[in-house]
RNA sequence: GCCCUCAUCGUCCAGCGGCCUAGGACAUCGGCCUUUCACGCCGGUGACCGGGGUUCGAAUCCCCGUGAGGGCGCCA
């Protein structure tokens, strides 16, 4: 049964980074029929915090990558807390066992220069203890080399002593990373270990660990890290780089995990939907290369899921994301809440010209809210347009007397004697029209616009345009 | 400094000794469509890090450089 696990530190919002080692862990196992789990390594008492535990779960929850076992559902195997670990004991002991088989040791530090061990001790130095001095537990290297296979990076040797003793439990009681992973991971029966590469290194201590207990190690895999533009690990300096960043900005899961996915990976179709990824995963489609974050890609990629996803989904999602990130859009809010087949239509043509939820927004709610404002760009246009006016005047006229609008052809034509009668070039009049309906030059096509909004709206709107125009002389 | 990893268009991926005058996608540029912007379609620019080998033949194999990233914590 493969187990594998993801093993955040709740000392941040999840990284992308992070989420693309737990995507690839959670499509191993699902693909395998095992189990994926959920750690929190919260060994460090000054950085961790329960605040981004909880924002790690939901973004992990967010990401539609569920965990079988974990902090908060438990499992056979907990706790799923290193610090409720520690608590327990287990570590402790299990140091106490390599002291006691002299394969580690007390060490003590010296106060000044806590690098330096001013004594090793196979028995607890209580007269140094009582004494205040930091008294840790280390790890011997053992002369030789250590082997192992990595499942992207082939065989793997180290000599041992480029590495020096390693201290596995802290002065302050709790283990340290190399000593915790070790054990939990044997505890938990993890039988795959895929992180990122910046854990490479760190495996031949980690070995060594699992050598001195003679366990057998899991499987290894080290993929390659993320990177910004500038090859240097993707940080905030290049854009936002958590979850939270992404969901905010208007990002769909499926388009995250879909580029995340597709980062580094292999693949024939470039949209998809990363669960029926699950089908076909395999590990050695994961290229061995570190790759650098687009942006620009990940954009395009949302903007293809915006477009696929049935309009009642979107519609359901886009209300979410409101809810959650623009409580102010109180107007936009009740229209979606009380109008929702005016606001499907809206959706439905906004949508093929935008990206992100937040670009929707702005294409959207002109046909919401009907105290729209009018951009600048148009102001200016009606401003030194001496037609405008006449071609307002001349459309109310013409739409008045149409029985409804709600064909696009028909409203083609009425839009053309608009032009004709007034005697204006059709561009120039429809973006005169365009304007007025929805103040901004920049919308979805004019007649699906106008067939959206209704005849009644429509009049409203170019009437309530003329009335405002005249201020603008 | 020592150790490890990686190296094809700006970016991601394909290529795993001859099919490569190197293919696809995003981006970019030009055109078409057209009521704006986009979508869509068509086309262009654009890469095998350098040097040595091996071989009849190398982007593909080997070595050496160089570059980039990681590690060398009582961080994870």
């Amino acid at each position: 049964m493969v187990r594998v696990r993801f093993a955040p530190s709740p000392t941040g919002y999840l990284h992308v980074g992070g989420v693309r080692t737990a995507l690839f862990n959670w499509l191993f196992a699902r693909r395998m029929g095992g189990k994926f789990i959920l750690r929190i390594e919260d060994t460090d008492l000054e950085r961790s915090s329960k605040e981004f535990e909880v924002l790690i779960l939901e973004s992990l929850k967010w990401c539609g990558l569920d965990w079988d076992e974990g902090p908060d559902i438990g499992g056979d195997f907990g706790p799923y807390r290193q610090s409720e670990r520690k608590e327990t004991g287990i570590y402790q002991n299990y140091a106490q066992k390599l002291v006691e088989a002299k394969k580690a040791y007390f060490a003590v530090h010296d106060p000044e220069d806590s690098k330096k061990v001013i004594k090793k001790a196979f028995e607890w130095p209580q007269e140094y203890f009582k004494k205040g001095y930091d008294i840790t537990i280390k790890f011997k290297i053992e002369e030789g080399e250590t082997r192992f296979n990595d499942l992207l990076k082939g065989k793997m040797t180290f000599k041992n002593d480029v590495f020096d003793d390693i201290v596995i439990i802290k002065s302050n009681g709790f283990p340290t990373y190399n000593f915790a992973v070790v054990v939990d991971d044997h505890l938990m029966k993890i039988t795959h270990v895929i992180r990122g590469e910046d854990h490479l290194s760190n495996t031949p201590k980690q070995i060594m660990i699992y050598q001195a207990f003679e366990w057998n190690p899991p499987e290894f895999m080290h993929i390659p890290l993320i990177l910004g533009k500038d090859r240097s690990p993707l940080s905030k300096r290049h854009g936002g780089t958590s979850v939270n960043y992404f969901r905010e900005q208007g990002y769909l899961n499926k388009a995250l995990m879909n580029y995340l996915a597709l980062l580094g990976w292999s693949v024939e179709e470039e949209i998809f939907d990363y669960k029926e990824k699950v089908e076909t995963f395999t590990l050695n489609s994961i290229s061995n290369k570190s790759v650098i974050f687009d942006y620009q890609k990940l954009e395009w990629i949302n903007g293809k899921h915006l477009r696929n996803i049935d309009t009642i989904e979107l519609y359901s999602i886009f209300y979410d994301w409101l809810k959650t990130f623009k409580k102010e859009e109180i107007e936009v809010i009740r229209e979606l809440d009380i109008n929702k087949s005016y606001a499907l239509k809206v959706l439905k043509i906004c949508r093929e010209k935008v990206n992100t939820l937040a670009q929707l927004l702005e294409m959207i709610k002109p046909f919401l809210v009907d105290e729209y404002e009018y951009e600048g760009k148009y102001i200016e246009k009606f401003k030194s347009d001496g037609q405008a006016a006449k071609v307002l005047e001349e459309s109310i006229k013409i739409f008045e007397k149409a029985r409804e609008l709600d064909n696009t052809d028909e409203i083609r034509k009425l839009l053309e004697n608009v032009s004709n009668n007034v005697e204006v070039k059709r561009k120039r009049a429809f973006q005169i029209v365009r304007g007025a309906l929805l103040g901004k030059l920049i919308t979805p096509g004019l007649f699906e616009s106008i067939q959206v909004l209704g005849k009644s709206r429509t009049l409203q709107r170019l009437k309530r345009t003329l009335e405002i125009g005249r201020n603008w002389k």
